[in-house]
DNA sequence: CGCCGCCTTGACTCCCTTCAATGCGAGTGG
DNA sequence: CCACTCGCATTGAAGGGAGTCAAGGCGGCG
């Protein structure tokens, strides 16, 4: 869900290497600059004043809150294609900051939201990815709400893998504390349960971030993905 | 937050009795129907289709999903002015039903997205509540995944507080499994939370749906609403 | 080799859940 | 007017799952 699955259509038409209607996309592209990021930069801090949105063209780059006792909420990680950095409000209300080395584009905020508005076709684009995302942190908000350990672990690892397209080995780009923080659990706890998944025979590790999940259904069970059926 | 404070300018300006631009409100005012409802009645089930979006007249109604287990989460309340009901999708992706006696407004799903998309300025303004919701969902995960049982309490409180425009007396209007199955907790605990503030002298109630605030500012430490500040 | 950061494992604690019983107020019927 | 009942709310006791604190283990890199 954090790349492929998740590009809405809004990206995808602004998406690298697949711009349909090169005609609108060069209003972005033309102001679009690069910027290469080593893993822990930072792009922006919560607060900040917000004057670009972001797009990234590689690797991998986490956005969170932290909290006044310095935990911290990981809210999201972007990939190939994601687009990140924009809200209601003038300033940032999270903080991005690279997971891997990276790629992004960079656009002026106003820019980026002139051309989203620009005609109907690309405000019901918008509008649909944001309910889209809207849906997908109500899911988070399930997830952080209601599953066990085990759970979020196991459904975080489905996503990874459908995020990389269900390869045999399944790369895990951050470290345990920052998947902890994502799933609102501590860094112990995150071991832990992968421990057990892998004793229970869930699945296989080579290190500590490659990942094979063996039996995909039972791990299905386990997750409960979309549990939100009646 | 449920409603005058997030009210975003998209509701505000189809709101009732606020209807700045009669001429562009009339294209909703004309299609719109008006409906009753008792408490525990439904507007719509998960996985319906999705025909009609609503606004609040009048009452409160809340909106959830059913898990597999049967618990719930009550992803919002929605009360004067809100509207609800879309989304990306072509069916529901929750269940809405009545929390007290309502009356809410009908309109067709279509004739909504046109008028949202009809001008620029609308879908700035339909963008711009989106991402405030987004916003939103994402503070509820962060309290569902890293407060306590007293922190989620204080600050729905303080939200309830805030959306009847901070009386002496607030009205709570759910049940207590309703909070607590929008809390993620369990009926007990939100109870023992309740006396626990009582005899702490956070609060006083009159009744069990009837509560005051004692000192606003002693429970603004313990919600830390908005506490993702650096 | 040895350091350093990240990961893993263990023991103990605590908060919330679970299970169970009781309280309480509104509506009903005798 | 009172007894009864039913749904909701409250309180108590016991247990479990995740957090906390602490001690290694492992791998990369100078």
């Amino acid at each position: 869900m954090l790349t492929a699955q998740r590009l809405g259509d809004a990206e995808l038409s602004s998406s690298l290497h697949n711009a349909k209607n090169a005609a609108e996309e060069s209003i972005l592209a033309a102001s679009a600059a690069i910027r290469k990021l080593a893993p822990g930069e930072t792009l922006y801090i919560e607060g900040e004043l917000a004057i670009s949105c972001f797009q990234v063209v590689s690797g991998v780059v986490k956005e969170y809150n932290t909290l006044i006792d310095g935990r911290r909420q990981i809210t999201d990680f972007y990939s190939l294609g994601n687009i990140f950095g924009i809200s209601e409000a003038d300033e940032y209300l999270h903080t991005a900051e690279a997971v891997t080395n990276c790629v992004v584009r960079i656009f002026p905020r106003d820019t980026y939201l002139q051309y989203a508005l620009a005609s109907r076709e690309q405000s019901q684009k918008i509008v649909t990815d944001l309910m889209t995302r809207l849906h997908r942190a109500e899911e988070r908000a399930i997830m952080l709400g209601r599953m066990n350990a085990r759970q979020r672990v196991a459904t975080f690892l489905q996503r990874l893998s459908e995020d990389q397209g269900h390869p045999q080995k399944i790369r895990i780009s951050m470290s345990r504390q920052d998947i902890a923080d994502h799933l609102g659990l501590t860094i112990e706890t995150v071991c832990r349960v992968l421990t057990e998944l892998k004793k229970t025979g869930y699945i296989d590790m080579d290190g500590a971030r490659i990942l094979s999940i063996k039996e995909p259904e039972r791990m299905e069970n386990i997750a409960c993905v979309g549990s939100t059926m009646l």
